[in-house]
DNA sequence: CCTATAATTCTAAACATGTCGAATTATAGA
DNA sequence: TCTATAATTCGACATGTTTAGAATTATAGG
């Protein structure tokens, strides 16, 4: 409890995040990148670059590139530049912190 | 996949609806009405009505009642009058679909 | 019917967000 | 070094959100 106020927080954060439907489509995307079945390792998840990302979601590559900062702001979107392109992964444990706070009703996360 | 965009949409909603810190303070304790150990059921769960819901958290009435109704039309709390008051209470199946989201990285809820 | 309490609606102001286009930076390769 | 591609930053504008206060509705109880 005593980090009561940190935590709810960064998970207000994850959520302003994932509020705007642009985003959304883009983590989804970046969580739907390992086979049926497995979770996604940071080893072995496939990777899309920014550009890669915004196939078929018709925004200006600004804007684009504003929503990942956004996503990557809130924790929930890792990224790192390779060569020309940057590219983009979701962290496993991002998922399952995620996952706690509507799994269990009496958690204190908050 | 042929609710691709409603399923996405009403997540995004879900999402916010959360992405207040006031809101996400009125969810979570709602979803943190019930004993240790088990899940809200609607039948045995603690109901709020809307003014204690509010306490401690320094809005203002009408503030309050806004936030609540977008939880509402958010999907994630249900509201019914009772008398003078009108009770607060968060549905389980509400949490299992949010939790599900995270869950499968091979989901296709979207 | 009158009053007190609980909650909502309405209005308005301050603030935040989503978006684009233009300019800029980063990198690889000729 | 020059060019092409990828991505970001900046500036601006339209739109949406948060909030409080005043007015209004709903209900219970005398």
């Amino acid at each position: 409890m005593s980090n009561y106020r940190i935590d709810s927080a960064l998970l207000c954060e994850a959520f302003k995040a994932l509020s705007n439907p642009n985003r959304l489509a883009l983590f989804n995307r970046l969580m739907n990148c390992c086979a049926p079945g497995t979770k996604c390792s940071p080893a072995a998840a496939v990777r899309y670059c920014v550009s890669e990302l915004g196939e078929g979601l018709d925004i200006a590559p600004s804007t684009l590139s504003h929503h990942l900062k956004e996503l990557n702001r809130a924790g929930l979107v890792e990224m790192k530049r390779k060569g020309k392109n940057v590219e983009c992964w979701v962290e496993p444990a991002k998922l399952e912190r995620l996952n706690a706070f509507f799994q269990s009703s009496q958690s204190d996360i908050l």
